[in-house]
DNA sequence: CTGAAAGCGCTAACAT
DNA sequence: ATGTTAGCGCTTTCAG
């Protein structure tokens, strides 16, 4: 079918050995040997068959990323970083949906398709503390997210307690004093409990009640959950003049139910959220967020993956990635 | 390193071959067999090496989606519908961004990573006429777009002019005179061409003047360049009673852009888009657009190109996916 | 600097 | 129903 190297080979009248070299760009091939063997590569439209590359030296050149959905822009964003990031290091990014949930994120880590790529970027989102075990593997693996989990592999941290606590301080130098929160759910993992931690902390040390939080939605953060939400604690008849959702969709959807419900941000009630998308730059109004070092967070996670991937790795280290926050429309 | 076929054989007292059929399910094993073989792998954690498969069996069980970029959210939504289909028929995609210039989307072709993926998914934004030879490649294709460029392919084809025809008419019907369009390159061949095409079309139609648009917006169709298409257009003085965006992204920025500039949508300025992407249901005010039909588009790719990849496939086709107007708030 | 030969881990005829 | 034997197309010692 199609053209090998052994036909380029002989072809050129050179040994298979040559071909390879001239083609891996080995340096010390005689300029005229080197020219032979790429007429020989042009005239029959030889393309290295990169699975037999790949079985004869181990590797693939390829890195999993496993995101919930890619439909869930922050997703789609953090996918694109870190395909630019991995690109740059002359990598491939496979991407993994796992849906979100426990089981996904679980079958991600034992799926036979590990052995396609070199390693693993694992956002995991759903896991919870017995599922810790399932994260000792014995393929390289970088961790998008604090060290709660699993010790002794990299972690690239965002400033999740910090981005709550900038969020909610800035709300109560507004004048807000009761906070409603969207996308709470009991996982003791996960950015979702750090961020509330950081909220939590922020009322405390202001002298309100943490534990007076209303709060609604789900486990998928999507801009129905937001909206869904805020139907929920208006129909309860909860009072806030503060709404923080744990990322930028629910906070969009948010958005717009207080706006059919005919309560103005920020007069009303202001909402801010996490992840600094793109979206909310352009809504109306913009939504004010927490810029969690996306680009950063791409090209360490790629960074510390190739280097344990090629063996330049040393122990298993922490980055954190420092938060910022970005007030907009929305927070008045 | 990795535990392989051959051992778990040894360590099972079978042979290799015997090992094979249990991992792929072959119906001619006895029970016991199956049985001793997978405690074999069980016990010492046999894991399949996939490229090697891939190598034997000259198949990856990979789909290439080539696309701009994912952080567009039309191209977000597409893969992940796109991955979705593929999953259901036991495929993995493997997403190639192109960023949507003429460059990276000749690059995806000749990628020696083609050898990689079984076929190729290419939704090209960039190419002109002078590419199309390109186009003859050798392995299994289904393009997303109308039959421009090569025919002897197969194309999943979505109601580009109709959208513009219904979107136009539309406006019209609403009392609009002055269409303003954003997104409008001079490329002969893509969607927005097309889009285009149908908006001339109902214009003529209605006895306007097809040829009389005020236009601006480039060829990257963000949000960002709806924002700046606004602003030119305002600066440029011209005066317009709708704006058709050639995309969901640059409407949404076109629409913030309006706000800025205290112009009320709809009141002064109704706006459309095309792609219905999940954020124009929750803008403020919520999008009129076009639904493309991205879920049919997704499917009916990967089956086009799943049945050519497994020989099922007859002479190249045309699928003509059915566009659907979904009217909102910022046509009144 | 180039060639010969072995082998990466699996599948697939072909036997048995 | 299970075992044997060749490769798949490339890289990689090891010679020369």
């Amino acid at each position: 079918m199609a053209v090998t190297m052994r036909q380029v080979a002989s072809h050129a009248g050179v040994s298979l050995k040559t071909v390879s070299n001239v083609v891996n760009q080995y340096e010390h091939v005689s300029a005229s040997m080197r020219a032979r063997v790429m007429a020989a590569i042009d005239e029959l439209g030889y393309q290295m068959n990169v699975t037999a590359r790949n079985l004869s030296t181990g590797r693939t050149g390829m890195l999993a990323l496993a995101v919930p959905e890619l439909r869930l822009p922050y997703f789609a964003e953090l996918a694109d970083a870190v395909m630019s990031a991995a690109d740059r290091l002359g990598y491939t990014v496979l991407i993994e949906p796992t849906t979100g949930d426990p089981a996904g994120e679980l079958e991600v880590l034992r799926s036979p398709r590990r052995s396609m790529t070199d390693g693993l970027i694992y956002s995991p989102t759903a896991l919870r503390e017995a599922d810790a075990a399932a994260l000792a593997v014995d393929f390289p693996m970088v961790l998008l997210g604090e060290r709660s989990l699993r010790s002794d592999v990299d972690h690239v941290a965002m400033a999740n307690e910090a981005g709550g606590t900038m969020l909610t301080e800035h709300l109560l130098a507004r004048g807000c004093r009761r906070i409603a929160l969207i996308g709470a759910h009991d996982s003791e993992v996960g950015a979702g409990s750090l961020r509330v931690r950081g909220v939590r902390g922020a009322l405390a040390r202001a002298g309100l009640d943490p534990d007076d939080l209303p709060s609604a939605g789900s486990q998928r953060w999507s801009r129905e959950t937001g909206r869904a939400a805020v139907a929920e604690l208006l129909a309860r008849g909860e009072r806030f003049d503060a709404l923080v959702a744990l990322n930028d969709a629910m906070a969009l959807g948010a958005m717009r139910a207080l706006w059919d419900a005919g309560v103005d941000v920020p007069g009303e009630v202001r909402v801010a959220g996490f992840d600094d998308i793109e979206d909310s730059g352009y809504a109306r109004p913009s939504l004010t967020t927490v810029n969690p070092g996306r680009e950063e967070i791409a090209r360490t996670a790629v960074r510390l993956l190739v280097d344990r991937i090629e063996g330049r790795a040393e122990a298993a280290s922490e980055h954190q990635v420092p938060a910022e926050l970005v007030v907009r429309e929305s927070t008045g």
